[in-house]
DNA sequence: GCGTGTGAACCTCTTCACAGCG
DNA sequence: CGCTGTGAAGAGGTTCACACGC
């Protein structure tokens, strides 16, 4: 396994394989073709080979992959095999909802706390992870160096949650809030955006004669 | 105007850009730079200037774009000058916190309707929408082939919503199902994966050493 | 014969650099 | 002088086509 360069649009792909190759692995499935993944994902199967051979030698020619091994080794490529805990800063409808509705079926990931700013909050149990004050985060987490934070605060209130996990040295943040957050380098910064993907869909609702 | 082919990945800037014009509209500023919007979008000012000169000559040299009439032609592009119903499938965690959340601060969407299977939830309210039963989504819906529907069923039970949804005319759905999802061609379909964000930053977690 | 691995062609998107206009 | 609009250059990613191994 040789650590090369590689886009984030590739990293994404792996992530679905995986998705893939564990429900294959629960059908009982032993080997898988490109052909196959390709199918499932949505793209083209050079692509899915591109992919997978860009870390090394995988796959049996005639056959295919072996579900078992490949899906160990995208899991090597991700660090999902030791995932990182997951906090969750801000336990509004969204934070809620999230930790309620947990991470099976994730590869791994599991809820370890959740804090929130209002002190109505404190001590409430979501899923058997008590809400804590946001202030503690840097006591309450062990090595928040290795932590995921989910943000969801008040809209307006993202960039004072943002600076505070990095300050407490967090450096990989998932953020559900709408603003444009600032970050220093270093840190890796994601957003989930509803209304973006829904300005795309109604781009393509309103523009559906012309392309379809 | 006029209608141009485009990336999606344009039609996704477009959104960024119109959410920092709304926010500068409420700063009360009149006219904005496609640098003050690379800043805030994090892309570099070439790109605004092309996405924005793709679609017509919107800006004035020397000062910059106006950002009501700029506002103004990007909603018209992306079509949230008249923004699609949106109904939610599913009232689980997530679809009962979408709800809650409301659309606010997103261009004008609104939730119209609920749906979900299970009869418990039949008739129960949130945020002044009472949730109805999922076989009544055709007749509940004046239309929808103009209709945005948010998919957030059950874990497996996915495929069997689109299906019934695309039977009753809608072409637009936004999943949170991690499932991949079979459609027939004019359907748009769009997945929040929260797990594939996790394993995105997971990666670059572990390998921080090499790039930062 | 089947499916992988891969160089080469192809295509798309981004960045650069600058002309042109207010 | 400042900022837009834009051709040209560059980078990155995808598809194609085929050789190789099972």
């Amino acid at each position: 396994m040789v650590a090369h360069k590689v886009s984030e649009k590739t990293i994404r792909r792996l992530s679905h394989y995986a998705m893939c190759l564990r429900r294959a692995r629960r059908d009982g499935l032993a080997v898988i073709t490109s052909g196959f993944l390709s199918h499932r994902c949505g793209i083209s199967s050079a692509a899915v080979r591109k992919d997978l051979a860009a870390y090394g030698d995988f796959g049996k020619q005639g056959s295919g992959y072996d579900v078992e091994v490949l899906l160990r080794n995208i899991e090597e490529i991700l660090g999902t095999c030791a995932p990182p805990p997951v906090i969750v800063v801000g336990v509004g409808n969204i934070g809620r909802a999230l930790l309620a509705s947990g991470l099976d079926g994730t590869g791994g990931y599991r809820y370890t706390a959740a804090f929130d700013s209002d002190p109505a909050m404190e001590g409430v149990g979501i899923s058997g992870i008590t809400v804590m004050p946001a202030r503690e985060i840097a006591s309450a987490c062990s090595d928040l160096n290795d932590t995921i934070a989910i943000v969801a605060v008040s809209p307006g209130r993202g960039q004072e949650a943002v600076d505070s996990l990095i300050r407490a040295g967090c450096r990989s943040i998932l953020s559900f809030n709408l603003e444009p957050l600032e970050i220093p380098p270093g840190v890796s910064l994601r957003y989930i955006e509803v209304s973006t993907e829904l300005d795309v869909l109604t781009h393509s609702m309103k523009n559906r004669v012309e392309n379809a």
